[in-house]
DNA sequence: CTTGACATTGAAGTAACTTTAAGGTTTATA
DNA sequence: TATAAACCTTAAAGTTACTTCAATGTCAAG
């Protein structure tokens, strides 16, 4: 199995793939008599335990610490429901966050059909809103 | 007013003015006698635009663009407007993408709790949930 | 008069990649 | 058999939006 086999079996680019095994997050690849790297089922699934980790929005240092564990035949049990307890919460803040901005977004959309033809020839127009609404918020606290 | 007043009023750090005006988001700074940036009411306006407009998600690539268009006495109106549109649909995508997440982590949380002690010493823990999920998903599918 | 808190600059560090450059290998086709 | 497409290799630089650092300069207060 060539880098881009695997590539293609896991959605992740080759580049990524070297990039994974040169910050350590992979081991070094086995090399086939041309040079090439060439992987096995096991590759494959270590490779899968990354994305399915990144996917859940760990870093690849948390990554690399929980592989660290495991690879010392350490559980991190405890180190992987803590983290997942903070994602939790960050998820929350980040929705809010969102839904914030989405209901702003929305606001400048209807504010900018309320402005006349005449405003917008005159330089009134989005950029105004996204300039003014800081203050108006403020002021409306 | 220097670079520490305009930080305060503005929420952003000092370096982050200078590396703002640095990319040419703001314009260079006018001097006073001792070399140091003095700044204006309408700089910290310019400021608070970024700041707004960062706050909504805006590059600052999108950001520059927008007041090229302000400088060049052109209304921004539709170029706004239609990355605004694209702003709203990237929020819900990636919405939907925490709330995914979010369910997922619970479900790990929750396998985390059937998982016996016994288990746990034996190293079958949530790594290995992490782990095999993507397959458990694959072959729910 | 010295201490602390500001200011200046350029350069390097951060995350997680992607892109580029400059080559070497293999495979399919003409 | 030649050659072109599609792989592979590496190191290095680019990306985004900053932050941090180093080395130095200025200024107000005790």
């Amino acid at each position: 199995m060539r880098i881009c086999d695997l590539a293609e079996q896991t959605g992740v680019s080759p580049p990524t793939i070297r990039y994974y095994e040169k910050i350590g997050i992979l081991p070094p690849a086995q090399r086939a008599d041309n040079g090439y790297r060439a992987y096995r089922a096991d590759d494959m699934d270590r490779v899968h335990f990354v994305v399915r980790a990144r996917s859940l929005d760990f870093s690849l240092d948390e990554i690399r610490e929980i592989l660290a564990f495991r690879e010392r035949g350490e559980t991190p049990c405890a180190y992987v429901l803590g983290q997942i307890d903070g994602k939790l919460a960050e998820i929350d803040r980040r929705m809010a966050a969102l839904a914030q901005m989405k209901a702003e977004l929305r606001q400048l959309q209807a504010a900018a059909e309320e402005i006349p033809l005449a405003a917008v020839e005159a330089k009134n127009c989005v950029c105004h809103l996204i300039e003014s609404h800081y203050s108006t918020q403020r002021s409306e606290k």
